[in-house]
DNA sequence: TTGATAGGCAAGCCTGCACTTGCCTATCGT
DNA sequence: ACGATAGGCAAGTGCAGGCTTGCCTATCAA
């Protein structure tokens, strides 16, 4: 569970991805693609795009919601908060909204 | 920066050892080892402890203190907690020193 | 229906990295 | 001084995972 967590982020690209759905939530996987190449630079393949959505998602990173012939992918912040806090818990007071 | 820190976490083993020394600072290399064989079932030989130990030190994740033939290692966890905010921020405006 | 767009599936390559093995240095006890 | 303990260095192995390539399916516009 955490694991998938953990594994999805040790990737710099997928971070990026999760930067680029932070500021701009619901693209699809072609709009993604895009910006990673002319924001960022990054000259990837669509397929590699597609299989680090995949992990986000099974990371549970990712949300998406087909749609026609799109497929929109949301940023899913759940499993980022308790991640860190293993950690953090002898003296760091949590802030739940 | 954060990048090694991500990098740092991807290894199960290595997020072991942050519990271990969460659970219990200043542990030297041996004590670790003994206590990951014991209590989590991991068997592994002592290099691949300290290599662990290098990458966590190298992401300011453990800071080691000599002391005579001894190596102690603490947790410090301050990298930590800016590093998910990054995808938090749209209700959580954060003070950055 | 045809063509274009958005996406999926399945090998295959290839680099990184976790782990081992073997040997070497330094500090402590006696 | 000697052996035992705590740790470091370096080369080698094997597997996981990131990326590509090629082809296939589904939806929309004309």
């Amino acid at each position: 569970m955490a694991d998938d967590v953990f594994k999805a982020l040790a990737d710099p690209t997928r971070r990026r991805i999760l930067d680029e759905l932070a500021e701009r939530n619901g693209q699809t996987l072609f709009e993604i693609c895009a910006r990673l190449t002319t924001k960022h630079g990054l000259g990837l393949s669509r397929q590699a795009i597609s299989q680090h959505l995949a992990v986000l998602e099974s990371a549970g990173l990712v949300a998406s919601r087909r749609q026609g012939r799109y497929k929109f992918h949301d940023l899913t912040t759940g499993p980022l908060e308790h991640i860190v806090s293993r950690w953090l818990r002898p003296d760091a007071p949590e802030s739940t909204p």
